[in-house]
DNA sequence: TTAAAAACTGAATTGTAATTCATTAATTGA
DNA sequence: TCAATTAATGAATTACAATTCAGTTTTTAA
């Protein structure tokens, strides 16, 4: 298969360094309170070697994110995948996501602020294509729903007002939890999300 | 009562064009990408006049989301005492809100980005008054659920997850509004942002 | 009318930080 | 072992843009 030089894995072992120095400055900084500086010293490398790795800041930081939603896209396409009733999907994706945003709390600060970074969606290539992955993310949400009311789970409201409405709450409830000052596990409100999301807060009479 | 001399109403004439300007470009560009050059441009004004109303690019900035926030928690803080059922004020102040947006597409752009500024939140303080008042509005907002709650018209949750869950609806709504390329009235949306909060999405067997 | 004061201007200053590149260190293969 | 060759370094270069300020224009009021 794959014959890998000890070069080879040095070079992605290097290259995974730097991706996870960025990553921690990133969430603490943001793109442009970041230096350059503070990344290399924080990967242990010099100033210069970052640029042997990537062609520029905007480079780092779009791969970073990129490599991110990939693999987040990649478990949620495979869970969405499965044979299982609609309604037990969209439970498993989101126990699975708010798992994912847990593990990976610094990315998450970035991703989240990214999302409302209009300026770049259009402006760079690589910027354009996570959009894209976004946006994916919830069109495979909204098939799902869709389906469900097919079968009957769900009402027959427009599937992409009911996926913004999810996505909304579930980001809503990320924000909250990455800023809280007293930590608890994420995955105890997924019960919460879905009773709301399910069955509304109206009491009924 | 207020005697304001001719100098004085000038004054504030050329603040609000400047605020004005900036507001347009930031929502643009955002913080970073903005320069004071191009404000200026827009406002009609040289670029140091600029600080003559403002001693820095941020303190622009701040002073704009700031005032903005302010008008917008004076609409809602009034509607919500109104003495109404807690429901039917949770449906006008939606309705305010959204209007609100609609006509401050510009600001709205540069108000979301702002919500997951994490880096500011702490830094600086004018920026920590945002925050303050960002956050009053969810409390405002929980307090109205939590009579609702006492007053049989809500289930018994816990009023600031609800309150979370509706304002990131109404959110990921408004990201929508923003982003999409065909024209819609936002408001367009207050019927299936109530219906979702308040039954839900599945089907009732 | 005019000189002093206030407002405005945009080119020059200044600080900052991304990127480069001459130099040094490490690795390779003969 | 020793010259290439490749990788790493961080000080110097460069680009950029916020802020300043000396000069200009406008307003004021005597």
């Amino acid at each position: 298969m794959e014959k890998v030089s000890r070069k080879e894995r040095e070079y992605l072992t290097h290259r995974k360094e730097i991706l996870k120095a960025a990553e921690k400055v990133f969430a603490v900084k943001g793109f442009f309170q970041a230096k350059m500086d503070e990344i290399a010293k924080e990967a242990e490398f010099g100033t210069g070697t970052l640029y042997r790795f990537f062609k520029s800041k905007e480079d780092l930081y779009f791969t970073l994110i990129d490599e991110k939603v990939q693999e987040i896209n990649r478990l949620v396409q495979e869970e969405l995948s499965k044979k299982a009733p609609p309604l037990e999907r969209i439970k498993r994706v989101l126990t699975l996501e708010l798992d994912f945003v847990e593990k990976n709390r610094d990315f998450f600060k970035i991703y989240i602020s990214e999302r409302s970074r209009f300026e770049w969606t259009v402006k760079d290539d690589l910027g354009k294509g996570i959009h894209q992955k976004m946006v994916a993310y919830i069109d495979l949400l909204s098939k799902v729903l869709k389906e469900g009311i097919r079968k009957g789970e769900f009402k027959p409201l427009d599937p992409m007002d009911m996926a913004h409405a999810l996505v909304g709450m579930v980001n809503s409830f990320i924000f909250e939890w990455m800023i809280s000052p007293v930590p608890y596990p994420l995955i105890s409100k997924v019960d919460t999300l879905l009773e709301i999301f399910l069955k509304g807060t109206q009491k009924r009479r």
